[in-house]
DNA sequence: CTGAAAGCGCTTACAG
DNA sequence: CTGAAAGCGCTTACAG
């Protein structure tokens, strides 16, 4: 067992003769205190190596200047980005940051939630597990009046602001670009329809279609998974299928590579022979060769807009607690579509 | 501003007519106390939505069950994984995590670690910025005698423990993997010789050509940086030389992903023209088409031994609180080489 | 301009 | 088996 070795006001207080009332109001720049008492104060700060024990100001002040984070899965890069600009986001606003990890679970996420409250945070950032049905764990943060603000996947009947992206007028939006430029027939690799991203990209590509007039092709719609192997997959069900389309939107930047190596073993070229674009993230898209055209979802600007929105609530600023933002998005249209 | 509504062990100790001694002693489920009593507490803290005040048992105990991490980038998804596990094994021993970002910066890095003391941290995991020259913050660290355990990159002369990729090996025993298989024209797209990484790998890089009697070419041995711009540059300057080797060894898979495009761009095919390998994460090297060889450096490994040992630091198991770890790295032969 | 008193919500010997 | 006392290191009215 280490003992540690912490100056406090105290100490200070002692060597310098007066009383630690003083030496605490010194520190806080309080008008009370003479400019030279506060400059001897200082001087024995650094002499001293004194370092205030935030802790205690926390009890006393009943405020941490902790924001609390729960995430699915930080393995997940457009997740790290988001935590990263959260950081950074908190740091402007002097907050420091408590990040925990759901995994997708809710066992894990309601403990995590419990054990921030306990710690005290200032208030709460959450992007729901895809398994949390029960909402208890949120309801107990309504009643001991925790802000909270939810990103990414939200809980949109309980009372608390959220951030997600708008998946579906984007979708829209690119794919109108591309049926502008003249492209017409356009397949899609889907996620599962049952999960909310699935689905709003999925509408999207169907309301696009349909408002270009274009028949959507249910043999087009291929519907499989979020991984590498359900690209390799889909593509292989598309190519049997004999009639290739011109472009392929897939439902992210895993199934968007598996398309590619499936496509490259036929000796198809992208993109001369088919072009592809996914949703996700433009970093990724550019370690792809040719560079993946990306419905671009900047995790950077979610982050900040919720940590911005939270802090808000937590100094009372806000208007209204129960927010909810829509961030629009990018097409980046790079080099695995021709230009037109 | 809200106000919040938390029960206390008083609250609770009203309610039962006792103390709040006898709260606090059930609640740490203390011999003192009857198993009525505290089947009696428990109930009430169920009923009643009590939730400790840990910010006030952290101020008694002189102990707050945090460590605190600095890392200069979490867009770097080796950085976003080893925090994933730093979190993962932490929470195994109930500790819990306040992250921040040095940016690459010393003066966030010193900042940050002031604030992590501040906040009484029970110990420290740092990544040092490349930046970092100056060690006063360290010497800090050691006078008010916190743990400090340093990961991936550390200052080896101060008094702590670290934990390392041991690079070098690793370069020597995959190159040599690759010779006995028939490879001999081997080049390196190395990074800046000035930082530790660069060096470790081009070094490793030397000796296991010299080991192996194959002559050093300098000219195929091609100093850029880390980005995918200078994988591209790199290429097209072996390209022009006229003479190209069987495989390019790239300091990261981002210089990997300039190669690809380059390569790509002249008509060449991977890996039946040229074989390719880098230094990096085996998920990402899988979105690679074809997928990328790696030498696989596993960030999760690494985050868990570091926060093992720094625990045991923390709880005084440790032997030696200076001890040095350098992990072995994995060879993963995808196929961005062909098989011989 | 300086300081004494009370409090934040917990824990830990110690006494009965 | 239960509780009174002192303490963790800070802050904030209030009094002088």
């Amino acid at each position: 067992m280490s003992i540690r070795n912490h100056i406090t006001q105290q100490d200070i207080a002692t060597r310098l003769n007066v009383s630690r009332i003083t030496v605490s109001k010194a520190l806080r720049n309080h008008p009370d205190i003479s400019a030279e008492m506060k400059e001897k104060v200082n001087r024995a700060v650094e002499e001293m190596g004194y370092s205030p024990n935030l802790i205690a100001k926390q009890l006393s002040l009943q405020k941490t200047f902790i924001l609390g984070i729960v995430v699915p899965d930080l393995e997940n890069c457009f997740f790290s980005y988001l935590v990263d600009s959260i950081i950074d986001t908190a740091k402007e606003h002097n907050y420091n940051v408590i990040l925990t990890v759901s995994r997708e679970k809710e066992v894990f996420e309601r403990n995590n939630i419990k054990n921030l409250i306990d710690l005290r945070v200032d208030g709460l950032l959450v992007c729901v597990s895809q398994e949390t049905t029960d909402h208890k764990i949120f309801e107990y943060v309504r009643r001991v009046n925790i802000p909270l603000v939810f990103f990414d996947r939200a809980i949109r009947e309980l009372p608390f602001s959220y951030v997600a992206f708008n998946d579906k007028i984007a979708t829209i939006e690119t794919l109108n670009q591309l049926i502008s430029a003249g492209y017409t027939r356009i397949a899609h690799f889907a996620g599962y329809s049952g999960t909310s991203i699935g689905n709003e990209r999925c509408n999207g590509y169907r309301e696009a279609l349909i408002d270009n007039r274009i028949p959507v092709r249910e043999d087009w719609i291929i519907e499989g998974g979020y991984e590498i192997d359900d690209g390799i997959r889909a593509f292989e069900k598309l190519y049997a299928g004999g009639e290739l389309p011109e472009i392929i939107l897939t439902v992210n930047d895993r199934v968007a590579s598996g398309a590619y190596k499936a496509i490259r073993k036929t000796g198809l070229k992208i993109p001369d022979d088919i072009g592809i674009l996914g949703y996700g993230l433009n970093d990724t898209a550019r370690l792809f060769s040719p560079t993946l055209s990306v419905i671009d979802q900047d995790p950077r600007k979610m982050g900040k807009i919720a940590t911005d929105l939270l802090i808000d609530e937590i100094q009372g600023i806000a208007q209204n607690p129960n927010t909810g933002i829509l961030i629009d998005v990018d097409f980046k249209w790079n080099t695995s579509i021709q230009k037109r």
